[in-house]
RNA sequence: GCCCACAUAGCUCAGCAGGAUAGAGCAUCCCCCUCCUAAGGGGAAGGUCGCAUGUUCGAAUCAUGUUGUGGGCACCA
């Protein structure tokens, strides 16, 4: 009996209960069926009661009684009690508990997979760094965890795509491509611009292109230079771009799509779009500039477009590049962005407003608070125009993809984290991934030296010959239940787009899987031996295996056999 | 000044659609390999959940206020 099983069944005692006392429940979404805190509680526990004692007008403890009378009736369930405030707490029989392995053995690798609606269409964008330096450590933390809920997302059975927004033209790449400049004629960096080893690089390998065309630069008159710097733009930021693919496959962090900021103004679109919201009555003109009125859909202050220069701002690429989202069929607009530019909501859902959209359904703001590298106990003030940047090389480099992506995901991506380079670096052992990996290089051993002892794996893994009510041990029922917990995880952290959840399950598990292997041997010390508990424990070794793996790859991180 | 996040063990962080004795890892201190990988297990110690009010059967969790920290307030992107 698996746990929304459960659920279903008490759902359904309530239902039959409050025909009894002519009283309708409508809404069962605060209902639950968890696996209780402590082990001595049982194997399942429910807030029943506690939650339609009023519906009843009862006290919980005499609506739970009710409820346990008719709990008892199941034949699965082997106990109920009723404890604390008025707590139901359930304790299977063996056979009941032990089927969820044969459920995720079955299931394989959709062990946990969901149905959610598909006609949501999501569009995640994440990253989206402009290409004027490498991917810092902040980017980092988006390309793991963007990575993680896109096939979080996906998992749970959503439409998703990934999306990266290059931006290639603006007053940033102007100061880049002035740096590069710059430094290769060894003159001060300008005000605003770039800095660091990589600048000279690329100054490096297209200066000498460039000379080589034009002539120096100082000989060239105003309209010559500009043709230069755009042929420098264009090649450095190509360079540039070409570095950020590179390490974002490095990672193991794929896009589906790279849009380009240019494509908008070709295409005619930002002229669309701003046509549309004037329609709508949101554009003006004032002070020789183009106005968006988002203050009247609740920002601070309007917006400009168009600058009294006749420039298009950044802004009117965005709402541009909104409208082209939702016009490409992609319900949801997922951002996410770092807290330095949390500013930016109110403007943008604004503009959501104005199109007749609704932020929170087709706009969803992600947003994530730094990553502080400390060093000596303390806080490393990192500049990607200083060029002190740590980059998501450096910190591959470092500690490598498994561990960077697992201690980027670990934690919420609301709070800030502080990772101690010196001690990732020298104690890689400290990080949890490796606790999480061990435990699956375990359960491959295992399943190893069993094939070693000639045993079927083949037939317990189409799930025969074994039988699960043989698991009785505690931590047996421990491990059986947080297994059977991994498709609510899913569904809870695919609704609250957070990933961190599935890190910390794996953990979890890895931590009960750990216990139940030195408490139970699953293989005698001799193939004759082997008797049908070590088939049954075989089967829950496998299925361990099973879910670790799952969990892993939707992180992005590896599964090792060994370690 | 206005706006947004965050505040939990020595450190890094979970827990927050209100629920039972607030958790994990690291660090500290004990114990466990003649036994499937000790990158492991068992145990000890460590807390006024920033502070104060309120909401209720019940608050780390919700609301208000307050303090502290980080961030944002351009015809920059």
């Amino acid at each position: 009996m698996l746990p929304d099983q459960l659920l279903a069944f008490i759902q359904s005692i309530l239902q039959s209960l409050s025909k009894d006392e002519n009283n309708q429940i409508q809404d069962f979404s605060k209902l639950t069926v968890e696996k209780p805190k402590s082990l001595s509680y049982g194997d399942y526990s429910t807030n029943a009661a506690l939650v339609f004692a009023k519906n009843f007008k009862k006290k919980p403890y005499e609506l739970a009684k009710l409820i346990t009378e008719k709990l008892d009736l199941e034949p699965n369930i082997a106990k109920t009690e009723i404890a604390g405030p008025g707590f139901i707490n359930i304790t299977l029989e063996k056979q009941a508990l032990g089927c969820i392995v044969n459920t995720i053995i079955d299931k394989k690798s959709d062990f946990g997979k969901g149905d959610f609606e598909k006609d949501k269409n999501i569009n995640l964008e994440f990253v989206s760094a402009n290409p004027t330096g490498p991917i810092h450590i902040g980017g980092a933390r988006w390309a793991a965890v963007g990575d993680a809920l896109a096939n979080l997302l996906l998992f749970a059975g959503e439409k998703v795509e990934r999306e990266y927004y290059f931006n290639d033209h603006g007053n940033q790449i102007d100061n880049f491509v002035n740096s590069i400049i710059a430094k290769y004629y060894k003159n001060d960096i300008p005000k605003d611009g770039y800095d660091g080893e990589y600048i000279y690089e690329i100054a490096e390998k297209i200066m000498p292109l460039a000379e080589k065309k034009f002539d120096k630069l100082e000989s060239l008159n105003d309209l010559e230079l500009a043709t230069a710097k755009e042929f420098i733009r264009e090649k450095s930021v190509n360079i540039m771009f070409g570095e950020i693919k590179d390490s974002l496959n490095n990672f193991g962090t794929h896009f589906d799509i790279f849009f380009h900021e240019d494509d908008l103004y070709k295409t005619d679109e930002v002229d669309q779009a701003i046509e549309q919201l004037r329609e709508k009555g949101y554009v003006y003109e004032k002070d020789g500039a183009l106005w968006l009125a988002t203050s009247k859909e609740g920002d601070d202050k309007d917006r400009v477009l168009k600058k009294s220069t006749g420039e298009y701002s950044y802004f009117a690429a965005d709402v541009a590049y909104y409208k082209n989202k939702r016009d490409r069929g992609f319900g949801t607009c997922v951002y996410m962005l770092g807290v330095d530019h949390h500013g930016y909501i109110g403007r943008m859902e604004a503009v959501c407003k104005a199109f007749g959209d609704k932020p929170g359904e087709n706009m969803i703001f992600l947003i994530g608070q730094f990553v502080n590298i400390v060093k000596n106990g303390k806080v490393v003030k990192l500049s990607k125009r200083a060029g002190n940047i740590i980059t998501l090389d450096d910190l591959v480099d470092a500690v490598g993809v498994d561990a960077a992506r697992f201690s980027l995901i670990r934690s919420a991506v609301s709070t800030a984290i502080d990772l101690d380079l010196d001690l990732l670096v020298s104690h890689t052992n400290e990080n949890p991934v490796y606790y999480v990996q061990y435990a699956y290089a375990r359960c491959s051993n295992v399943i190893k030296n069993a094939l070693q002892f000639g045993v079927d794996i083949g037939k317990i893994k189409s799930g025969k010959g074994f039988d699960s009510s043989l698991l009785t041990q505690t931590s047996e029922n421990d491990l059986l239940t947080t297994l059977a917990s991994f498709p609510d995880i899913i569904k809870m952290s695919a609704k609250s787009f957070e990933v961190h959840r599935i890190a910390r399950f794996l953990e979890t598990l890895a931590s009960k899987y750990h216990t139940w292997y030195s408490h139970c041997r699953v293989l005698p010390n001799t193939p004759d031996e082997i008797g049908d508990l070590h088939f049954a424990r075989l089967a829950l070794n496998c299925a361990t295996a099973q879910v670790l793996e799952n969990g892993l790859n939707l992180l992005g991180v590896s599964a090792p056999k060994r370690m």
